[in-house]
DNA sequence: TAATCAATCCCCTGAACAGGGGATTTTGCC
DNA sequence: GGCAAAATCCCCTGTTCAGGGGATTGATTA
């Protein structure tokens, strides 16, 4: 049976050697490639056809917000770990919105990255344990949904207190408009008020 | 012109230590007393009456929490800043519900403490400079304001979806007093509609 | 090109909320 | 015991929300 493949992309060095270091005691990954950036990532991913990309998140010019993004249109099938120093909530988020599978954070240990790949693998979102997200949070964070820009917008306004008839006025769009996508968001966080909307949202890290 | 006189409070010796060592740093500041519980800060308290208590969160039996409520209601004058090692949200809210003026995370430098000490006695509020909060976050937790403790419990279930009516069912109250209820919460957060409502309490951390 | 999705608009009804007012009974504190 | 605060209850009105239904346009994608 063919190993996994797996590429990693971080612009520290450190951390690519860390990773080798890591991914090579674990005996059915090959870490068939290390970019630092993302435009190398891409390159990359198009010659190893990878199974597994693990990228950084702050990663120069492009993010490996957008680098996700990216890969996940391109090649659906390729599994992305997002990591990052610390664990902020927002980076979760937003790394989780553009696709992808996991999230690490950089002082993972070796038994935290192999539960990673393996669950990312087996087709489950796996996130690293963080001090400051309980498990009610972290869960909030794996069901969340995947938001269109307009819904992004409305969610925000309606946290912020507006009604309905201010957002339609706000937004310059019909208050009918405004009450479908507010609609749409208790549906795709099922739930059925406005209040636990927002506390479902603010749990996931959306506002 | 009489020294500040700090009491510091910590189970662990060598945060005391750490403590003695800054704050002899500070020329107008004189560690009067320590105590490694809440009971001995009580009565080191009541025989020093310092300025300023600075208080750990996690002591043994009488958490910092408690000791913070007590202190502030037998001597309102009395400053208090918290601290903790790790910047938990929810911690924090419970310090500031019970009257503390500051908190601090034990990495803070010396800096850092003085600021807190002068602001603190200055009567200004002053919160560690957190990671995972935001500036924005950090307003939210100082304006927050004092809830009794239904009017907690209410805000809960407002935000995990309950209509009034169910609130009411489920409390075994009238539907008049949970509208009550959650019209005293919209006047505490000073907004006006259960969704900002939400986002608020969720910022400060009381969700 | 057809199909899908996002975004927009419209209608309906009843329930719930928002914002006023006032009043009573517990409960804890001095 | 008396005071203050918390918790409870009640009334009113108008607005907004929640939950159904259906429909059109434009962009993206298969």
């Amino acid at each position: 049976m063919d190993k996994l493949k797996v590429i990693v992309v971080d612009d520290h060095p450190m951390v690519i050697e860390g990773m080798r270091a890591m991914l090579q005691q674990i005996a059915y990954v090959e870490l068939c490639a290390a970019a630092s950036n993302a435009f190398m990532a891409l390159e990359m991913v198009e010659e190893k056809q990878p199974d597994l990309v693990i990228t950084d998140i702050n990663l120069p010019e492009i993010s490996g917000i957008e680098l996700t993004a990216k890969l996940k249109k391109e090649y659906p099938a390729i599994k992305v770990i997002g990591m990052s120093t610390f664990n902020e909530r927002s980076y979760i988020s937003q790394m989780i919105q553009s696709g992808a599978d996991g999230f690490l954070v950089k002082s993972a240990s070796k038994e935290e990255i192999e539960k990673a790949i393996s669950s990312v693998i087996d087709g489950q979102m796996y996130l690293s344990v963080d001090i400051n997200m309980n498990t009610q949070e972290k869960k909030a964070l794996k069901d969340q949904p995947v938001l269109t820009r307009r819904e992004k917008e409305i969610l925000h306004l309606i946290a912020d207190g507006l009604t309905n008839p201010q957002i339609a006025e706000k937004l310059f769009i019909s208050l009918n408009t405004v009450d479908t996508h507010r609609k749409n968001l208790l549906a795709k966080f099922e739930t059925n008020n406005s209040a636990s909307l927002i506390k479902l949202a603010s749990k996931s890290g959306i506002i």
